[in-house]
DNA sequence: GATGAATGAGAGTTCATTCAT
DNA sequence: GATGAATGAACTCTCATTCAT
C-alpha cells in the first residue's frame, strides 16, 4: 500500500511556524477548522457508505462526528456538498498517485500502465466506499442537483484526473506502443473500465452475498485493455 | 435499430377475439390495464431521468401520467418498485436480444461479439435514461432498500443477462478464438466496461456540456476488448 | 341458547304470498335486498371485529362479502353507517329478548333479573365482538359523528333498551324486593356493570393473554348487585 | 377534592439550586422539557377529546400547543404513543392515589372502599376526557396496536391499578367483612364498574343532551356493591 | 343493480436547515 | 464557534367514496 489516508489530514503547512504570535494563533486556528472539517467527512463517509446519500441523516453524521447537527453547517454549506466533498477529495488524491507515475523516469508506457492499474487497486481497497460513492455521484441525480462552485470543481478535478490518464496514454502511442487512436477516447475507457468493474462487481457481491473479486476482476480487464491498446 | 420499443406495449395478443364476448371483455381489460401500466412507466421514466429517483415525487409522475397519485399505487406498491420496475423491463429485453445474438446459425463469436456491441448501442440509443438508472439501481443505495421479491426478480434477471454473455464468451473459448481465461470473469468486464461507458460518458456529457460519444466510445471499447479477448 | 342468530334474517314477513303476482316480484326483491343487507353485515362483522373500526377497510369488507366495494354504499350510507347498524341491530335484538323476560309471568322480579343476566351472558357468547363494537360505539369518538337520522334510531334502540331493564326494577321495587332507589338509575348500573365487565374482562385476555372469564365475572357481578338491590 | 393535576407538572425538584453553575443550567433544560411534554399532552387531551383519536390530527395537536408538526415527534413517537401516554399517566396517577388509601391506618375495608369511591369520583371529575380515553384504550382496537414496550407499560400499570383494589378487598375479606368470594374477580367488577358507569352515562348524556349523572350514578353503584359484598 | 377502476383529499411522519442562546 | 431544539415544507401512501359502464 503506497498511499495514506485521503481524508485524515495530509496537507502541508508552512513549515515555519512561530516567528509571530497572532501567526501562530492564526494557523493553529486554521488547523483547528481544518481538523474539524477532516473529522466531520471522516463520520460522513461512514454514514453514507452504511446508508446511501438519501438514507443518511445529518443528524447521524453529527452523532457519528461527535458534534451537534449545526456545527456541520459550519463547515458545508449543505448535506449534498458535503456528500460531494468526500468524492471530490478521493479525485484529488487519485490525481496527485497518477501523476507520480507520470513523473516516473526510465519506465515506458506499458509499465506505467501497470502502475496505473495498481494505483487504481489500491484506492478501491484502501477505500471502496468513497470510490463508489464517487462514481454514483457521476450518476446524474446527484450532477444535476449541485451548486454551481462545486460543480465547477468537481469538473475541474475531473479534467486533471483524466488529464493524467490522457498524458500516460498519449505517451504509450508516441512511444509506438500503442496503436494510434484518440487519446482521450482510450483514457475515458480506461477510466469507465474502472468505474464499471467497481461498481459492477459490487452490485453483483451485493446482489448475490458474493465474494469481493473487484481485485481480479480489474487486474484481467487491464490485461485485456493493454493488450487491446497494443499496436 | 432492429428493436422495438421495450415499454411499448408489443405483447402479442389473440389475433381473432370474437368469438366469444365474455372472453373479448376480460382481454380488452387485461389489455387497458397493461397499457395503463405502461402509460405509468412512461411517465416515471420521463421523471425519473429528469430528476433522479430522490428528487422525482410520485405527484409529478401521476401528473405526467394524467391520472391521479393513488392510481399508481393500484399497479406499483411503492415508488421504488415503480422504479426498479423500469430497470428490470429493460434488463429483460437486453436479455432477449442477447439470447437471439447466442442462437444465431452460422457466424463465429467474433461476429457474435460485434452483434453485441451493436445491440448494446442500439439499446443505449433506444433509451439511455433508463439505462442509467439501471446502473444508478446497481449502486448500493437503492439496491439496500429493495423488497425481497423485487430483488430476488432482479437477480435472477440480472444473473439471466450475464449468463447470455458467459455463453458467448465461452464460444470464443470453445471455438479457439479467444485466450483461456474464466468466462464469468470476461462477461463480467463486458458488462462492466459497458455500464462504465454509457455512465462514464454521460456524466462527462452532463458535467461539460459535452457532445454525446456513447457510441463511439463503445465502439473503440469493444474494439480494444475484441482484440484483448484474442488468443 | 335460547336464541339465534341477531344478523341473519329473521323479521317476520307477510305469512300470505302469492295473490298478486307483482306483489310476489317486489317482495321477492324485498327479500334480496335483505339478504344482501344481512350479507354485507356478516361480513362487515367480521372485519370490524378483527381489525377494528379505523384499521378495517370498506374494500376488505367488500371482499369478505363477496361483492364489489361500490355495491355497500347501495346499502349503507357509510362505512360509519354500516358500523353502527351492527351495533343498532344487536341492541335491537337485546331488546327483544328483555321484553320477552318482562312478559314472563308467575315469576318475581328476583328471578326476571336473574334471567336478565342469562340473556346478557347468552347474548355475550353468542357475538361477543359486535358487543364489543357497541360499547365502543358509546364511547364517543363514533357517537360523534354520527348522522342525525342513525343517531336518532340509536337514541331511541337505546331509550327502548334501558326502559325494558328499568321496568323490572321498578317491577323489583314495587314487589317491595328492592331497596328504593332511583329506577333509572339502578337500570343504568345494571347496563353498565354489564359493559363494563365485558369490556374490562376482555381486555384484560387481550392484554394478558388471559382466559376468558367474562361468564364467571358477570355471574359474581350479578350476584352481588341483586344482593345490594335487597331491602 | 384531595389531589392535584395529573398533568401539570408536580414532580418534586431540589429545593437548592445553585451551588453549581452547570447543574442549574442542566436542571432548567431538563425542567423546560419536561413541560414541554405536559404542554404537548395538554393540548393532546384537548384535541383528542373533541375528536376522538381517528379524526384527531398531529397539525391540531401541535397547532393547540402553539407548536410545530415535527415537534411532536421530538416527544412521541407517533400518535399512538401520545394518545397512550396520556392514558398510562392518570392510571399512574390513580394508583399513587389508590396505595395512599390502602396504607391509611385506623379504618376498615368498609370505610377504605368509601375513599376507594371518593377517589373515583374525583378522578372523573378532575379529568373526565382523559378517563375515558383510557377506557377507549381498554377496548381493543388501540390495544391491537400498540407497541410492545407500551403495551408492557401499560400492562404492568395496568396490574398495579387492579392490584391496589384487590388488596383493599382482601382485607374486607380478611376483616371478615365482606363475604369470601375471589378477591381479583371483586377487584374486576369494581373497576369495570367504575369503568361502565363512566362509560355509559357520558354517552347518555351526548346521545340525549342529559345531565351528567355521573357522580350519582357512581355513588350508587358503590353503595348496592358494597352491600353486596357483605357478609 | 352491480361493478371496480379511479379519484384526490388528507394523514402521519421525516429531516435538512435555522437561529437564539 | 458551537449548540440542539424547533421548524415546517414536503413527502409517500391510504382509502372512503364516486360514477361511467
Amino acid at each position: 500500500m503506497y498511499f495514506m489516508s485521503v481524508l485524515t489530514d495530509n496537507k502541508p503547512y508552512s513549515k515555519y511556524n512561530g516567528d509571530n504570535y497572532n501567526m501562530g494563533i492564526q494557523e493553529r486556528k486554521q488547523r483547528e477548522k481544518e481538523m474539524r472539517r477532516k473529522q466531520i467527512m471522516e463520520a460522513a463517509k461512514k454514514v453514507f457508505s452504511a446508508k446511501g446519500f438519501s438514507r443518511a441523516t445529518m443528524e447521524e453524521i453529527a452523532g457519528e462526528a461527535e458534534l451537534s447537527p449545526g456545527t456541520l453547517y459550519l463547515y458545508f454549506k449543505n448535506k449534498e456538498e458535503l456528500h460531494t466533498s468526500l468524492s471530490i477529495d478521493i479525485l484529488e488524491y487519485i490525481t496527485i498517485l497518477m501523476k507520480k507515475i507520470i513523473g516516473k523516469k526510465g519506465i515506458d508506457a506499458n509499465e506505467k500502465m501497470e502502475k496505473l492499474k495498481d494505483t487504481f487497486i489500491d484506492v478501491y481497497e484502501y477505500d471502496s466506499m468513497v470510490l463508489i460513492n464517487l462514481f454514483h455521484l457521476q450518476s446524474g441525480e446527484t450532477l444535476k442537483n449541485l451548486s454551481p462552485e462545486v460543480l465547477e470543481q468537481l469538473k475541474e478535478t475531473s479534467a486533471d484526473a483524466l488529464g493524467a490518464i490522457t498524458s500516460i496514454v498519449q505517451e504509450g502511442i508516441d512511444q509506438g506502443l500503442f496503436k494510434e487512436r484518440h487519446p482521450v477516447a482510450l483514457a475515458d475507457i480506461i477510466w469507465a473500465t474502472y468505474s464499471g468493474v467497481v461498481l459492477w462487481v459490487d452490485s453483483k457481491r451485493l446482489l448475490n452475498n458474493d465474494k469481493d473479486f473487484v481485485r481480479q476482476t480489474l487486474e484481467t480487464a487491464f490485461e485485456i485493455m493493454l493488450k487491446g491498446f497494443e499496436k
